[in-house]
DNA sequence: TATTAATACATGTATATACACTTAAATTAT
DNA sequence: ATAATTTAAGTGTATATACATGTATTAATA
């Protein structure tokens, strides 16, 4: 899908926002929405879904550490991902290679596989490239915006 | 699911970001990811979904006038949700209905119910209360919040 | 120690996302 | 006017989300 570089209200074909707040809780989920889709296209070049991407990048840095389930899911961007299931679809792909933990028989771990980094590495590539050529704000601007999401959290 | 209120760095358990962009962008998901999770939590009372949330509201936004699919589909913040299969469903729950357009039989227009109507109201004056609660920044910082993702697209 | 509770993961279901494809109708081009 | 193209919606498939439940294992406690 060709997404156009335009503003909320063109997106989304409104200008009646309750107030800032408002617009600004739809602004987020819509840039979500945006780069979500726009990092979408460059996986899908290497067979992988954005939640496919995260569980990568998660064993990467833990790498070669063995890394159990729950590991991996409280480390996901959105919490409620099916950790089990996207990665019984990273073994069929033989990207991930799963064992039974050594010291708790109640989990299983998981470890990329030289495929995995591979593709890993590659992938991250384009995408790197992809956040230079469309996140068009600079430092200062992104440290702005990361403190404005904390206190729109109420974390600062 | 309850979701403490935690910085970035502790919700993915990382603070490994290659810049501050790259850190935005993942705030922005993780932040959107929140965001959709708080606003289920009231809407599941009322039996619905973020998306059939999105749709009923669009519709109360031209209502009484009957509306087609594709007006339906350009105006979701999520653009590649599958409008007709939403529509679906809030015909079940007979919030809205369905009719053949008297101008184009290509075309299914959809109007809110009474019910739908009675739903709606209730629900986002729920929403509209959870966003008062938990939206921590005042009037001039959603300003400056809303211009930084307007940057970060690039549409300013 | 025996019992109970908690934890880790797998599995099941409904809905949504993302995208391809089909069908019918409208538009346009020849 | 007929044929070709485009458009609108519906349908199909794989994956993900959100959440509930089941099962085995570990930890807690009576």
């Amino acid at each position: 899908m060709y997404i156009c570089i335009v503003k909320l209200e063109q997106a989304i074909k409104s200008n009646k926002f309750k107030n800032d707040m408002h617009k600004a809780s739809l602004n987020i989920l819509y840039t979500a929405w945006w780069l979500k889709t726009q990092m979408s296209g460059v996986l899908k070049e290497f067979g992988l879904t954005h939640e496919q991407y995260n569980v990568l990048r998660i064993l990467k840095g833990k790498y070669p550490e063995q890394v159990c389930v729950k590991d991996i899911s409280c480390r996901m961007i959105e919490k409620s991902s099916n950790v089990p299931r996207i990665i019984d679809r990273l073994v069929v792909k033989k990207l991930v290679k799963r064992a039974d933990s050594p010291v708790d028989k109640r989990e299983t771990v998981t470890t990329l596989t030289q495929a995995g980094l591979a593709v890993l590495a590659a992938s991250t590539e384009n995408i790197n490239q992809l956040m230079n050529e469309i996140v068009k704000v600079d430092a200062s601007e992104a440290i702005q915006l990361n403190f404005l999401l904390e206190r729109l959290r109420g974390t600062i």
